[in-house]
DNA sequence: GAACAAATGATCATATTGTTCTATAATTCG
DNA sequence: CGAATTATAGAACAATATGATCATTTGTTC
């Protein structure tokens, strides 16, 4: 396991509580006071881990989706076979979301986190590392013969803007059943789509 | 059915959208300017059907607590059998507030709603005609022989603290599945409490 | 078209909130 | 230990948000 110093573990602690709070009020209402009391400390306080409420937000929300990128790299790396690599690619991703509710909810509610022009947004680089991981995966499988030559710049982005459509429209996390059922048939579709004919 | 003004019509949509964005952000943080652009309609508009904005909210509450309680009383009225308006209040009052998810997370967030001492609050005469409902439940069951005789001024209290407190402890509206199974069980174990031994 | 009902936008006092600053407390490290 | 650094607290302040008022306009009723 990795060691974290104590400084790291306060900031963690910090981002998680920021991002309850944020996730539970919206940006606007909620307030320096609340993430302070969250975490039992004067609010004044926050501002040596940060510059002001903004960049509290950014971080924490940047902390969020690093999270939860890494849980899906690892899962994917621990697949050996190609096509298995994207659908637990697919299942990683969406079963973090389904547990991580505060960042799903920030997901939710704050659309400019996947800004369909890439012109200075601050995730830029974590959205364009999702975007490689998924190319790695289609790449490999195309390599082993499993999915068919796909653009391997454009197929990415559609992907990545399908899943993220999804997570925005909320159609994926209704509170209905039908949740989980969708997400099956969705992966089914796009993996019927890739798979090389033939096989 | 009931005619209603466009007065009393314009009346419930406002007490509706208030009910929402309270429910929504609890009331510190709900603004009247929140509820004025869910009416869609400039704020100071408001202050022409409330004096500030403890009114609108105990109005608006008044207003969902009245609509619950109208309910459950109706499907008691239309139940002909005494030990079996008992199970239906208890239902509908359960059912509605399954539905209604704004009032119920305004019960949830506020818990001076159901004060222990009746001492000034806006909705006694709203919590005494709850009361007065169990009470005349239970009597009509105890005439009918159905029930054996219980105290009518301290046992219709029970029941409605009782049932309070789940509501307000959550207990009943936890997102599992169990949430339904508990409410019948505990309706099983106080229907066995009242029901006259022998029948 | 007079009389009333309803909504608006400007305005203002107050409360809330983000942010800064200085003084303490706690911790690290020599 | 004691100095240096890190972390927090609390007071203070400026900017903003918010609740509330009011004169005016728009819409409706009869």
């Amino acid at each position: 396991m990795k060691r974290l110093t104590k400084r790291e573990l306060r900031v963690e602690a910090i981002y998680k509580a920021a991002l309850k709070v944020f996730a539970a009020y919206g940006f606007r209402k909620a307030t320096i006071e609340d993430i302070a009391n969250e975490l039992g400390v004067g609010k004044s306080s926050l501002y040596f881990y940060v510059r002001d409420k903004r960049e509290l937000y950014e971080k924490a929300v940047a902390y969020g989706l690093t999270r939860w990128q890494d849980k899906v790299r690892k899962a994917v790396a621990d697949e050996p076979d190609p096509e298995r690599k994207f659908v637990v690619m697919a299942k990683k991703a969406y079963e973090h979301l389904v547990e991580d509710q505060d960042l799903r909810r920030i997901l939710e509610r704050d659309p400019s986190l996947f800004p369909l022009d890439e012109s200075r947004d601050p995730y830029a680089h974590i959205n364009r590392a999702s975007m490689n991981m998924i190319r790695e995966v289609l790449a490999n499988a195309i390599d082993a013969g499993r999915f068919r030559s796909v653009d391997l710049d454009a197929v990415p982005q559609l992907l990545f803007a399908v899943y993220v459509m999804l997570v925005q429209k909320a159609y994926m996390f209704g509170q209905g059943p039908l949740a989980g059922i969708m997400f099956e048939d969705g992966l089914d579709i796009v993996l019927d789509g890739l798979r090389k004919p033939g096989r």
